[in-house]
DNA sequence: AGGGCCACTTAGCATTGTAGTA
DNA sequence: TACTACAATGCTAAGTGGCCCT
């Protein structure tokens, strides 16, 4: 198999198909589908249902864990049990932090980057291309397993770009480059103790972190300091005369109880709040915050009028929009002072963006699909919650006055600045830094470099896996199988979730017999496997493809003798699929597929379509239809806005009217030819030209007008932000930019930009993906 | 091997901001 | 000046995958 994939069949979705044609299994009847068509929500709703019994979900494979395992209430059981381990996990981590300051392992360096080397982690790779991390040596040390002549070719360019930027930074960065850091390195800093700081701050807006080494042992980073969190505002109880009414009858309720009821009320008019769950979750949770006199009023939510409350957010939002300007103003500068004082951190000397400074408030929990939490309550986040780490000889940050941080540490194997547990799923969150700090950059870059990896190796590894269907071991079939629909289809890996804890979900080794279809014929087509499966945040993956033959037969085989809840893919998971793709390539995960696909995708794309002659709004059409080739690969999908139709005929009716004008002004041109016919004078001859002129404008207008109705049009369900975010190469699109001399910004909006600012600053016209 | 925990990326939708228009 | 439509940003849920322990 070559590089070229036959994606084109990819079809996002089938319209109303998602209720009519699926069959439904007495178990998943309830099943929500999130995909998106051209019905309004409503219509979809007919294909929601009312109830549902996750119990008898159970796979034979799951029911053993099951009975192990709690069924019920999974969060108080959580915090429990985070309780119990605390201290334990508590050593274990103090350990790891300790041993990796104490026991530094020897590092071995590859170009500038320095790959960790620690027993665990030595590999006969080197982890990174060539050209990776820019660096005056650009020493190549190991040899490659599969080098091709690529290889060979594709540093030359790079390294010289790289040597110009190295010496640009010299000068640039002179003063500026070190950090004062716990450890030196091999170059000393030191003098910047007085003067860095003035400096530093100047710099700090256009700090090139890409022209800089990174560290050399796992560490994240080696000072950081920042304020701490802003927690959710108090909650501020209700007017009097808002009421809440229980069985028809007035009733007052106790502040902890009304808050969550406020909750609720504030999404009455979401459709959600009529699902069973959802309310049945809300008052199980509402209950617990009652007291004990309430509770015993309180015994049936159908009984529960919260309308009064929904009417008075409703006027609170409303009287936010008819604030005046000068309000507004306060508001904003407010917010800008919070900005300013909680949104950033210092790490290593720089001004860091912090990405989400905010702790989540309270509110009722809404999972996506159909979620068996639905409805829960996701309680108020208390500085006694929280974790901060900072470097230890940092300004800690100050509790609120009167409370205390759950703990303070300072580890530097991790990059997030604050957590806390969620009493939901029980998971953790975080706080980290946003997309275009320095930390978050090189990893996004080193993904990239691991799918060009990936890129050198593919053929080999698509050979080797069609091989493996011919294995004489299933699990090896099995695993080959996956893998080309991971490769082919750009597939999620599918881990194993907890049953009755998430919405029912899947991924590739986690694909139920229910979710494909066999067809031996189909039309003219042999070979047709059809997929139909909700993939993450319940979003449908539908799609037809044919398959090679031996493909096809493998599946057939790992049909036999199943029950459509069982898995297709019963010898398989993710991590044995990661361990093998581990031995392929190192750094190769499934989700590597996903990256270099989507990113081989757009550059073939953009050499397709490219028109050298084409306007600019025509370039940025192909653009986006790359761009959309990608996100349809990738199943990103989006709910058509609401607005839809309206705004398409709105610009249709503007198209109208582009029209009618350039046929009055060809007239005129017209007209005006004839005048000049007649005259023959230089002031006709003006006119002319000017009419031609207009004629030439108006056209150039309409033209764009219609790029724009196609590209909306074929947007219409189509989300491409995500790919352009995640899974292009973003010097991609630099240098497809720069090429044809389009402006960054009409790719790019600032937030981009920022995140992407590493790759518009090195990717030239002849970047090669 | 398998489970649990943890850290981090990826995801769609809701809210907010803003530019263009009436 | 208000409105409106779309773009940008914010929010947080839902994935992936590594590591450690049993």
């Amino acid at each position: 198999m070559s590089g070229e994939h036959g994606h084109g069949n990819s079809q996002v979705n089938s319209g109303s198909k998602g209720g009519d044609t699926h069959k439904h299994k007495d178990k998943h009847k309830d099943k929500e589908y999130r995909h998106k068509d051209h019905k309004k929500d409503k219509e979809r709703e007919k294909f929601k249902h009312s109830n549902s019994e996750h119990k008898d979900h159970s796979e034979k494979k799951h029911r053993d864990k099951e009975k192990l395992k709690h069924s019920d209430s999974s969060a108080d059981k959580h915090r429990e049990k985070h309780k119990e381990k605390d201290k334990d996990k508590e050593k274990r981590r103090e350990e790891k932090i300790r041993s990796s300051h104490v026991d530094k392992p020897k590092k071995e360096k590859e170009n500038g980057y320095v790959r960790d080397t620690s027993p665990s982690a030595i590999k006969s790779e080197p982890e990174e291309d060539n050209g990776f991390y820019p660096s005056p040596q650009h020493n190549k040390t190991s040899k490659r397993e599969y080098d091709d002549e690529e290889f060979v070719y594709k540093p030359k360019k790079v390294k010289t770009e790289h040597d110009k930027k190295a010496k640009k930074r010299k000068h640039e960065y002179e003063d500026d480059e070190e950090d004062e850091d716990i450890k030196p390195k091999k170059k000393t800093k030191d003098k910047k103790g007085t003067e860095g700081k003035k400096a530093k701050k100047e710099e700090e807006e256009k700090w090139k972190w890409w022209e800089e080494e990174r560290s050399t042992d796992g560490s994240k980073w080696r000072f950081l300091e920042h304020k701490g969190p802003v927690f959710a505002p108090p909650y501020e109880p209700m007017p009097d005369k808002v009421k809440f009414y229980y069985d028809g009858k007035p009733m007052k309720l106790s502040a902890p109880a009304e808050e969550v009821a406020t909750f609720f009320a504030k999404m009455l008019d979401h459709e959600y709040t009529t699902k069973d769950i959802f309310r049945k979750n809300f008052f199980k949770d509402w209950r617990k915050e009652m007291t004990s006199e309430e509770k015993s009023k309180i015994t049936d939510l159908n009984k529960c009028n919260f309308s009064e409350m929904n009417e008075y957010f409703k006027a609170q939002s409303e009287a936010r929009k008819q604030m005046s300007k000068e309000e507004k103003q306060k508001i904003k500068e407010e917010n800008e002072r919070l900005l300013q004082e909680y949104g950033f951190c210092l790490m290593d000397n720089h001004k860091e963006r912090i990405g989400n400074f905010r702790i989540e408030p309270p509110g009722l929990f809404r999972g996506r699909g159909d979620h068996p939490k639905m409805g829960m309550l996701k309680r108020r986040i208390r500085p006694e919650d929280i974790i901060i780490n900072c470097s230890k000889d940092s300004k800690h940050p100050k509790p609120p006055p009167g409370t205390k941080w759950k703990e303070v540490r300072h580890d530097n194997k991790v990059t997030w600045l604050a957590s806390w547990t969620e009493n939901i799923q029980g998971s953790i969150k975080y706080i980290m830094l946003n997309p275009s700090s320095r930390i978050k950059g090189e990893k996004d870059w080193q993904k990239y470099e691991t799918a060009r990896r990936l890129k050198k190796c593919v053929d080999r590894i698509r050979n080797q896996y069609r091989d493996d269907w011919k294995s004489k071991e299933m699990r090896i079939r099995q695993r080959a199988v996956a893998l080309y629909f991971i490769d082919k289809l750009a597939l999620r890996a599918g881990n194993e979730k907890e049953e009755g804890e998430t919405a029912d979900t899947v991924g590739c080794c986690s694909l139920r017999v229910e979710h494909i279809k066999l067809y031996p014929k189909m039309d003219d087509q042999e070979y047709v496997v059809e997929f139909d499966f909700l993939g993450k945040d319940s979003i449908r993956y539908y799609n037809k493809i044919p398959v090679e033959k031996r493909v096809f037969k493998n599946l057939q085989l790992f049909l036999e003798n199943k029950q459509p809840e069982d898995d297709l893919f019963d010898r398989l998971n993710t991590s044995i699929l990661n361990k093998h793709l581990q031995e392929l390539m190192d750094g190769l995960t499934a989700k590597v597929f996903r990256t270099y696909n989507a990113s081989i995708t757009l550059q073939q794309q953009l050499k397709e379509l490219a028109c050298p002659d084409d306007s600019l709004p025509a370039k940025i059409l192909s653009y986006n239809r790359a761009n959309r080739a990608v996100a349809i690969l990738c199943n990103h999908q989006r709910a058509p806005p609401k607005t839809f139709e309206k705004s398409m005929q709105n610009l249709q009716t503007k198209i109208d009217e582009k029209q009618n004008q350039l046929s009055a002004a060809r007239k005129q041109l017209k007209a005006a030819k004839a005048d000049h016919k007649a005259s023959h004078d230089d002031k006709s001859k003006k006119a002319v030209e000017l009419k031609r002129k207009a004629i030439q404008r108006i056209e150039e207008q309409l033209m764009k007008l219609q790029v724009q109705a196609t590209d909306r049009e074929e947007n219409k369900q189509i989300a491409l932000g995500t790919s352009k975010l995640n899974y292009l190469d973003p010097r991609i699109s630099v240098a497809w930019c720069k090429k044809w001399d389009v402006p960054i910004e009409k790719i790019y909006n600032k937030t981009q930009r920022e995140k992407f600012a590493w790759a518009i600053d090195m990717a030239e016209k002849d970047y090669e993906f």
